[in-house]
RNA sequence: GCGCAUGUGGCGUAAUUGGUAGCCGCGCCAGACUUAGGAUCUGGUGCCGCGAGGCGUGGGGGUUCGAGUCCCUCCAUGCGCACCA
């Protein structure tokens, strides 16, 4: 009986569907291991073959661990709120529900052909409300909580409350914008005094009003609610994260974003950029994530600077260069900084108040893409801290206003940006390094030692850094500091399908809906658009409200959901907690994390962020979600292209396609096979070619062009995993894009090679053949056998240990051929390698299993141990090199030692022909390695 | 510009610590079987050379008895950040 993978296939799938045969329960006697797929958007193109590449190998991971004796957690759930589900209901009207049923549907149906030992009893979907309840009870957390720079931790906000009540604002050392107080004015009547700085005793507390209380409280909390300049996408009708545009444009959709202010729930995830940089010391990720993750909070050390300016005006600046302050020449503001207005002079406001103007207008693209230098004088000037000197005080748009404090000394000996301003202008540039040309470009080495800067001279940077720091310190104008780049994350969405916030307004404050009411459910619509007016489409609800008070309109980001599934995972039913303590307990972190690179800065930094939040508070013992992670690479397509003669229906061989001015056209990959078109299927395929007509090669061929980009519907080189299975098996599929290459690298998707691994399958199964039956013998395995046998073991433990799933199905194929080659058909060879072929392709594992006369499933079987006594070998073949160049081979024992290998390389006859005479001056020998003779 | 990663036959790749470069598969060539095959089986296949042999892991240099692997430098490709002071 041939290889009939198709009822193998089907039959394994029914039975175990049918014994729940994944399902794992907690159980305290057993080691356990998490093994996590990045779990999919549903979205309604369906699964490429390009989605599975992780899935597979995590599920083999998982099923290997499992035979190892683990307890193993393998999920799967859906990412299911999202933007295509909403759009298509602004096209249809179709709730975005329904549209993510069946996209889910869809996924669930190609993901069971694949063969995956998910434990689908613990499905989740972030759009479900039972799991969106315990999402909007984070939130509820993260509202409830302020971070306290004391313990380094984030706190219950009764904690602060308790704080003020007792003695005001002072002994709390919380993170917050520092000069909250300068733009988040404490509405109506204020009552602190003109000169309040931010401190305020608990008198002042106990003074305020309930709404002047909930207002500062907001300047503490994690999620807060303000009024922050944010990312608007006019097209898609929200606001969007730093990390959700790429190069100045929305990454979906690639449209335009602007700067707005906007009142919006942002996440206070800045408190925590030390921690999410220093942990990731502590976790098993690729470099590379790592190395986007610290760019992206992007640490920098080095002091603010405090400058005296005119009319009582203080500039701070930030400079990561504070050795180089002798160096300052003028001082540059972002043109939207706070002291702009008041410093510039009469003469200078025409032309101060039209270059702030102009700057409003660019949107961040623009400004980015325009390389011009530009700027403007204020007409006033600051003095600097240690020389006294005057300073003119410049406005310019290099200098961004969200970064450090808005305002730069500028110092044009030590940076090419300050340089070339400075140049362009005609500033002065202070050459204040010993040794260093300043006729052509800036000085920017920190080796470089100082000069005209009075107790620095002769410092380079490093010793400068501290004394100056020191000085600045003693005169009260500035100190250390450190700085990032990472900003707090917008955390509200002008859209209909995402998780709504349990808040509501009364009389314009936020108020918390308590746990026991949640969920919040999404409401009704009759539309899901922006209403008239402009809000957010759940303000079209007609009892969008609690007890008469609004609800907040906008819903939460698909990041939101993401942050912390993987906890949902250990306990997906449970109706009382977001997972029982017990079980978070057992299951821990996830031990192997597979998934794209592309959330890097989003999903895997955000899940970080709430990961901490929920430790500090006390919910989870540990402080990183996933503990190892490994990034799988795109699988690209391989576009195939047609080319049509212009203005004409007429269509020409690739080769010939330079005779004529063409115009290149996809055509589908299921049309083309080895690069040759299928001319009727192609007239066949779209109406507009149903007459056309073809000019061939000199094989009367039609060859199509091809390209490697990107599997996208509109290119038609998308492989579905469907039709493969469908032709090869799931098992084919499964060991074929393992055997593809190393799973962290991308590579372009190629059919041609599905064959080869077909086939492998084809030929282990005939080991248990005779004569189309199945047949396996009893008898003893010889030693060439179990020497097999026990050295595939040994290489396939070592290699899935290492994450190396390609190189073991190269393995098994090379034991495949030699076992074929000895015409082995013994059990005690075949039924280890059953167990071990189990996680790669399990239909067929199954399948074999059960004729060799078990009665229990394969996966449940131990792994199998190499023993050295099968692999030992009295003899080892040396090769003999000269030189370095191995010349011939030399078999002797393993045991010899050094000296007799040594006679015995110069004994034997080819020696003297490699030596030409010469005299050996060195023989090398590493004992079951290499000898090298040195000449 | 800064940071990170990767460069090995016609192609995908292999070579845990420096120790026989090219395993396994695709493709290609030859043969067998077959009415036929995009089936199956057998053999061959880095490049140059009839051969002996020489040359070969992006280029150049170095360390070493020995380098795909370590160091320096340059180049190419991909990714990330990008006026971040």
């Amino acid at each position: 009986m041939e290889y009939d993978f198709r009822n193998i296939e089907a039959n394994w799938r029914k039975k175990w569907a049918q014994d729940e045969s994944y399902k794992v329960t907690e159980d305290p006697n057993k080691k356990k291991f998490y093994v996590l797929d990045m779990f999919p958007y549903p979205s309604g193109a369906g699964l490429h073959v390009g989605h599975p590449l992780g899935y597979i190998a995590s599920d083999i991971y998982a099923r290997y661990m499992r035979h190892k004796g683990y307890n193993v957690l393998h999920p799967m759930g859906y990412d299911s709120f999202g933007l295509p589900a909403e759009q298509y209901a602004i096209l249809t009207g179709q709730h975005p529900a329904k549209t993510t049923e069946q996209n889910i549907a869809r996924y669930r149906e190609q993901l069971d052909k694949i063969g995956f030992s998910y434990d689908w009893s613990r499905e989740v979907r972030t759009s479900s409300p039972d799991y969106y309840k315990w999402t909007q009870w984070i939130f509820g957390l993260l509202f409830n909580a302020w971070y306290d720079l004391e313990t380094n931790k984030t706190c219950p906000i009764s904690e602060l409350i308790a704080k003020f009540e007792d003695n005001g604002s002072y002994g709390v050392n919380a993170h917050m914008d520092e000069e909250w107080w300068k733009t988040y004015l404490l509405e109506a009547d204020h009552i602190f005094s003109a000169h309040f700085e931010g401190e305020f005793t608990d008198t002042d507390w106990k003074g305020m009003t309930e709404a002047q209380k909930e207002a500062l409280l907001m300047n503490y909390r994690i999620a807060y609610l303000a009024d922050s300049v944010v990312n608007w996408c006019p097209a898609l009708g929200t606001v969007l994260a730093n990390d959700e545009i790429k190069d100045g444009v929305s990454e979906r959709g690639g449209h335009p974003v602007e700067q707005k202010k906007m009142r919006q729930w942002s996440m206070r995830i800045s408190a925590y950029s030390e921690r999410l940089i220093a942990d990731l010391d502590t976790i098993d990720w690729p470099d590379n994530i790592k190395e986007i993750q610290r760019n992206w909070i992007g640490k920098s050390s080095g002091a603010r600077i405090r400058f005296q300016a005119e009319k009582e005006v203080t500039i701070e600046v930030f400079t990561t260069r504070p050795d180089t302050l002798y160096g300052v020449s003028f001082l540059t503001l972002a043109p939207e900084h706070e002291s702009v207005e008041v410093l510039t002079s009469e003469e200078q406001r025409n032309a101060v108040m039209e270059y702030v103007a102009n700057s409003k207008l660019k949107t961040e693209r623009e400004r980015m893409a325009e390389k011009k230098i530009s700027g403007v004088f204020t007409g006033s000037y600051a003095m600097h801290p240690l020389t006294g000197e005057q300073i003119p005080v410049w406005i310019g748009d290099y200098v961004l206003a969200g970064y450090g404090t808005g305002a730069v000394m500028a110092v044009p000996a030590g940076d090419q940006r300050d340089y070339d301003f400075a140049k362009h202008f005609n500033l002065e540039i202070k050459n204040i390094f010993a040794e260093s040309d300043l006729s052509e470009k800036a000085e920017t080495s920190k080796d470089a030692l100082l000069a005209n800067s009075d107790f620095l001279n002769g410092m380079n940077y490093y010793a400068a850094f501290d004394a100056v720091c020191e000085r600045l310190m003693e005169i009260g104008a500035g100190e250390k500091r450190v700085n990032y780049r990472l900003r707090d994350a917008v955390f509200s969405r002008q859209r209909y399908w995402g998780e709504p916030f349990p808040i509501y307004y009364e009389n314009g404050i936020p108020r918390l809906i308590n746990t026991e009411e949640l969920p919040t459910e999404l409401p009704d619509v009759d539309a899901y658009l922006p209403t008239e007016s402009g809000e957010p489409p759940l303000a079209r609800a007609t009892n969008w409200e609690r007890n008469g008070m609004p609800m907040e309109c906008n819903t939460m980001p698909g990041w939101a959901g993401s942050s912390w599934y993987f906890l949902r995972y250990m306990d997906p039913n449970n109706h009382s907690v977001f997972a029982s303590e017990e079980r978070i307990k057992y299951w821990g972190q996830v031990d192997l994390y597979m998934g794209g690179a592309e959330h890097a800065t989003g999903h895997l930094l955000y899940s970080r962020f709430w990961t901490k939040v929920l430790f500090d508070l006390g919910y989870i013992p540990f402080n990183e979600p996933f503990k190892k992670m490994i990034n799988q690479g795109m699988i690209l397509g391989r576009s195939s292209f047609v080319y049509r003669i212009k203005d004409s229906n007429t269509f020409i061989s690739f080769e010939r396609r330079k005779e004529f001015e063409t115009q290149r056209l996809y055509a589908a990959i299921s049309l083309v096979d080895n690069d040759k078109l299928n001319i009727e299927g192609f007239k066949n395929w779209l109406p507009e070619y149903a007459n056309a007509e073809f000019m061939l090669n000199e094989n009367g061929e039609y060859t199509c062009g091809w390209e490697v980009e990107k599997m996208s519907k509109s290119k038609y080189n998308v492989q579905t995993p469907d039709e493969l299975i469908e032709k090869f098996g799931a098992d084919t599929l499964r060991c074929y894009e393992m055997f593809l290459g190393p799973v962290e690298q991308s590579k372009p998707w190629d059919t041609k090679g599905i064959n080869g691994v077909h086939n492998f399958l084809r030929r282990f199964h005939r080991l248990f053949l005779e004569n189309e039956t199945f047949a396996v013998s009893s008898e003893e395995a010889t030693a060439a056998e179990m020497r097999v046998v026990h050295k595939t073991i040994k290489k396939i433990t070592e290699d899935l240990e290492r994450f190396s799933w390609n190189t073991v199905v190269s393995a098994f194929m090379i034991a495949t051929n030699e076992l074929t080659d000895l015409k082995c058909n013994k059990r005690q060879a075949l039924e280890p390698l059953v167990v071990m072929l189990s996680p790669y392709a399990p239909h067929l594992a199954e399948e074999l299993w059960k004729d060799l006369g078990h009665s229990t499933s394969v996966m449940n079987e131990s792994w199998p141990v190499a023993e050295s006594k099968y692999l030992e070998d009295d003899n080892f073949e040396y090769p003999i090199s000269f030189n370095g160049k191995t010349r011939f081979f030399l078999s002797l024992p393993v045991g010899m030692s050094g000296a007799d290998v040594e006679a015995q390389v110069l004994a034997h006859e080819s020696t003297a022909k490699y030596l030409e005479g010469k005299t050996p001056k060195k023989i090398i020998v590493v004992p079951k390695r290499i000898v090298n003779v040195v000449m």
